[in-house]
DNA sequence: GCTACTATTGCAATACGTTGCAGCAACATG
DNA sequence: CATGTTGCTGCAACGTATTGCAATAGTAGC
């Protein structure tokens, strides 16, 4: 199985991996695999699912491992859900909080724009560098919003 | 054992019980007890042991949905700390988010003119209504930016 | 292809939270 | 004070994520 099987974005991380000193195993091979097909979000459970449907035998402590491995070499980012839960942006390029809605339980991202300036405030307020890839806010939509208040 | 016996806040947390038809069971009043000998925050872990110091016997769960049945009556709010874990905010009035630095732990408080500008923001920007005191942001403190940029 | 080095894996244990359910007990009522 | 309702508790099982450790297996070098 050549490594060029990876879909682009992903072609030459066996190679990073190496030049780390890192290992290109199966098991991380599987992590990717999945993770070349996942578009935007995945919590670190589905993620988990969707490896043992590929390979039953998967363990989830060794797909979380894997998880923060790529994190480091800034594959992935990750935040927490409005629950609490592990939440992976797939992709570097893609970085954005999320919006979440009690109410209805929707999620967007926060626009680019919004999401500048909400860092601009802090950095000001405080001379905090926001990781805005991290944030999800909870709070009520618009659409809630409007239903509430009729 | 009054009721009186509650310090201030909490005196009259039995009667907001009873008047929704919930009950003022002893389990409860050891929960409010500890939480009105917290100042501040606290995680779900660190609440189930206070609890379980003074009684042993205390279950988990029980606790969650206690504190589950306060926030539903406005006595306290939650919100998710920089690893995903529950987070108490004591006593209504005070209701804040929290910035922790990823680089050297620290955790502050959002400042409410920081707060109320970011909300203003997002319900610009996406019609939005943040409950502020349920958001943690990641990133880094200034001391570590600092150091980091030397 | 074989070897040595050591990064990873698998597993078991742990921590934090949540949920379903049967039995118990708060509390309003008479 | 006895009683009926029904909200709560305790328990057990489950879901998600992390960690320590011994055994395994990538890789580089020969």
């Amino acid at each position: 199985m050549p490594a060029t099987d990876l879909p682009r974005p992903w072609a030459s991380v066996p190679r990073q991996f190496r030049e780390r000193g890192l290992r290109w195993t199966p098991q991380r091979r599987a992590v990717v695999d999945v993770l070349a097909g996942t578009d935007g979000h995945v919590t670190g459970a589905e993620l988990v699912d969707r490896c043992r449907a590929r390979d039953p035998s998967t363990i989830p402590s060794t797909v979380y491992r894997t998880l923060d491995v790529l994190e480091e070499l800034g594959l992935v980012r990750h935040g927490h859900g409005a629950d609490g839960r592990e939440e992976y942006h797939v992709g570097p390029g893609s970085e954005h909080g999320h919006m979440h809605c009690s109410a209805c339980g929707a999620s967007r991202e926060i626009p680019a724009r919004a999401a500048e300036r909400i860092a601009g405030v802090l950095a000001e307020a405080a001379g905090f560098e926001v990781d805005v890839s991290h944030v999800t806010v909870v709070g009520r939509c618009r659409r809630c919003r409007r239903s509430a208040s009729a």
